[in-house]
RNA sequence: GGGCUCAUAGCUCAGCUUGGAUAGAGUGUUGGACUUCUAAUCCAAUGGUCAAGGGAUCGAAGCCCUUUGGGCCCA
């Protein structure tokens, strides 16, 4: 810890020097500056300037007077905007800072205190392969789940396969009525070949099959009996399509803990006794009168009651994801057992919930603290289910982490053989137009092992493939991440290929480089010496920026904002990239000043590593 | 029709949660830097009615209201 604590001792100064002098308790705010205006910056003047009757520069200065600086800042000064503007000793800092990020903990912030939470991300419906939309699913939550993990939250990450949904009795209609073959072509996934054809080809059908379509929801109701041959033959198809799933987001670097089976809930019975307690609670309402006379609705304020079992005892769309909620957040009875699913190539055991006994102890995967990442387009329904859980529990927190679509650029719907005048497209798997995931990795790998076989001719091809492997997903990864969750992104197969400017291409390659001088040299850089000598701006504000990640693993982990670790990524790569040109380290002057330079180099390559890591994103030594 | 959401440089986006300083990046365009620790780089110039209008405030890109345009959900 660096620069919060300075942070929080500056807040406690401060904070004295308000009662000392009898102001008002105000919510005044400490945070690091901007460039230019000192490292820590604070607005108290302006808070306190209306009751004192003074103008801020003034209040600012009396501040200053009072300020007792102590050891970890230089000087204090009221700028003439009206803000306390705090200068940090740059050699106590860097003293602290580069000793510190040595450590593996380094950028650790407490804020969970080890309790408990749950992330679950990416379900995916298993009737087809993942496309680039799917992959802001996983790579929002994948980064999610380790930012709060370094926050030390304990967090379990899970994953929703919806096995006995539409889609799902979709693709089994297709195989029993529309004549496919149960193999796919040679050389295709199973998944590829579910959700390219026999999906969309089906779905084609209904408008002017009418029997096909009433076909359809027989094996939706079929699905619902465990025992039923169409629940059999389902669970054989959804297995192989899953299997298909996980090794691409295996590959994508992302894994889990559980997987939940929709099925194994329906046969659980867990809405029928999750809705015995709605009633129980008078969380419902059944409706004696008017349009939606004879349904449970659940009342909702500020807003119209929404009905949850229709009058013929059907529950709605929205119901079936309230007994799942329920167990995450761990307010009913778990039915569940629980078996090895697999071992994932991370190393992370995979578990899955079944009914069957067992012989693997019984497993927790709930916490009073749940994070669900599903797109905006949800937001609706899980408000309800959100406003349910909250009349459950009203100590938890249920969160819906939502995020705007991924759209495809006219160009690039284009090139996938649709026209759009011009316009973006939403993607659609009915229609087949999507950018599937594994293929666009494998184009960015293709591109990007050229691009660096052109630079290292000596590496061997394995090595060229690591590197390749390693930039395409960590080049995904950042453009899905770096907008805001609120952004629509819109993909474009040409620009996803460009590894110049803001990318991550840029911040990988930074780490090459300190990786490369480090190799140079040959040895470990001694750490047990003093570091004064790093005073060059490109050293200060390296330093700083280093300084800095507790910051933003902190803000990241408030706000569930994965975005802010890309945006400090990049800040720490620019820092690192001026200095490397401004500065040498290997022809530097003396040995003892060649040392301490190479510490920093270290001290960085370190701390973007970890930082890096949190959005899932790999580093290679070379490129 | 109801609800939600987005609009900032030619283009793509940060900044908005918590109002305050000089609105920042990338890209594009123009110019400069490789006998060097890898130029996937760096340095500089260029580029802004922060969608429009109004309101509260000493002070608004940010807060409130209205309008326009795009997207999503529901009907």
């Amino acid at each position: 810890m660096a620069f919060l604590n300075i942070i929080n001792q500056v807040k406690e100064n401060t904070s004295k020097i308000i009662s000392e002098k009898g102001y008002d308790n105000v919510d005044f705010v400490v945070e690091y500056s901007r460039s230019g205006f000192g490292d820590i910056t604070c607005n108290i003047a302006f808070l306190l300037a209306k009751n004192l009757k003074k103008n801020p520069q003034e209040i600012a200065e009396e501040f200053v007077g009072e300020y007792n600086l102590g050891n970890d800042l230089e000087k204090v000064e009221a700028h003439k905007s009206g803000y306390l503007n705090f200068f940090i000793n740059n050699n106590s800092f860097t003293n602290t800072v580069l000793p510190e990020s040595l450590k593996e903990n380094y950028g650790n912030v407490d804020i969970g205190k080890n309790s408990k939470l749950v992330v679950e991300h990416t379900s995916v419906n298993p009737n087809k392969a993942l496309h680039i939309g799917h992959l802001r699913n996983v790579a929002i939550g994948d980064a999610v789940s380790r930012i709060l993990s370094k926050a030390n939250y304990d967090v379990k990450v899970l994953n929703y396969v919806d096995d006995s949904g539409l889609q799902v009795a979709d693709i089994i209609v297709g195989f029993k009525y529309g004549g496919f073959s149960e193999d796919p072509p040679d050389g295709e996934k199973f998944a590829n070949y579910c959700g390219d054809t026999v999906y969309v080809s089906i779905t084609s059908k209904y408008e002017s099959d009418k029997d096909l379509e009433s076909r359809r929801h027989e094996i939706l109701k079929e699905l619902e009996d465990s025992t039923s041959e169409t629940a059999k033959f389902g669970k054989t198809l959804t297995r192989k399509i899953l299997s298909d799933q996980l090794d691409t987001v295996w590959n994508f670097g992302a894994s889990y803990d559980c997987l939940n089976f929709e099925s194994e809930i329906l046969y659980s019975k867990l809405w029928e006794k999750i809705f015995e307690r709605i009633k129980s609670e008078n969380l419902v309402r059944l409706e004696d009168q008017g349009n939606n006379a004879g349904c449970w609705v659940l009342p909702i304020e500020n807003e119209d009651d929404k009905i949850i079992v229709r009058s013929n005892g059907a529950a709605t769309y929205v119901a079936k994801d309230i007994p799942y909620a329920a167990w995450k957040l761990g307010v009913v009875n778990d039915p569940f057992n629980y078996a090895k699913y697999t071992i994932q190539p991370n190393g992370r055991i995979l578990y899955e919930t079944t009914l069957e006994e067992t012989q693997v102890p019984k497993q927790s995967f709930a916490a009073n603290k749940v994070i669900t990442v599903i797109d905006n387009r949800q937001t609706n329904l899980q408000k309800i289910v959100t406003n349910l859980m909250s009349k459950f529990n009203p100590e938890s927190s249920y969160v819906h982490l939502g995020y705007e679509a991924v759209t495809l650029s006219s160009e690039t719907a284009k090139i996938l053989g649709n026209k759009t005048d011009g316009k973006d497209v939403q993607m659609s798997g009915r229609k087949g137009l999507y950018i599937n995931a594994d293929e666009i990795i494998g184009k960015l790998e293709k591109h990007i092992f050229l691009e660096s076989k052109e630079r290292n001719d000596d590496l061997d091809d394995a090595s060229l493939n690591e590197i390749a492997h390693n930039v395409a997903v960590g080049t995904i990864r950042y453009e899905l991440i770096k907008p805001d969750l609120g952004k629509i992104i819109t993909f474009d197969i040409n620009t996803s290929l460009k590894l110049e400017g803001d990318t991550c291409s840029y911040i990988q390659y930074s780490c090459v480089r300190a990786a490369r001088i480090l190799e140079k040299f040959g040895n470990e850089p001694n750490f047990d010496v003093q570091f004064d000598q790093l005073n060059t701006e490109y050293e200060t504000n390296l330093i700083k920026q280093i300084g800095l990640f507790e910051v933003f693993v902190n803000d990241a982990a408030k706000n569930y904002s994965p975005k802010v670790i890309a945006k400090y990524c990049y800040d720490l790569a620019v820092a690192f990239s001026s200095f490397y040109e401004h500065v040498n380290v290997l022809k530097a002057d003396t040995p003892e000043l060649i040392n301490t330079r190479l510490c920093l180099v270290l001290s960085f390559k370190l701390t973007l590593e970890k930082a890096l890591n949190l959005i899932g994103i790999i580093a290679p030594q070379r490129m």
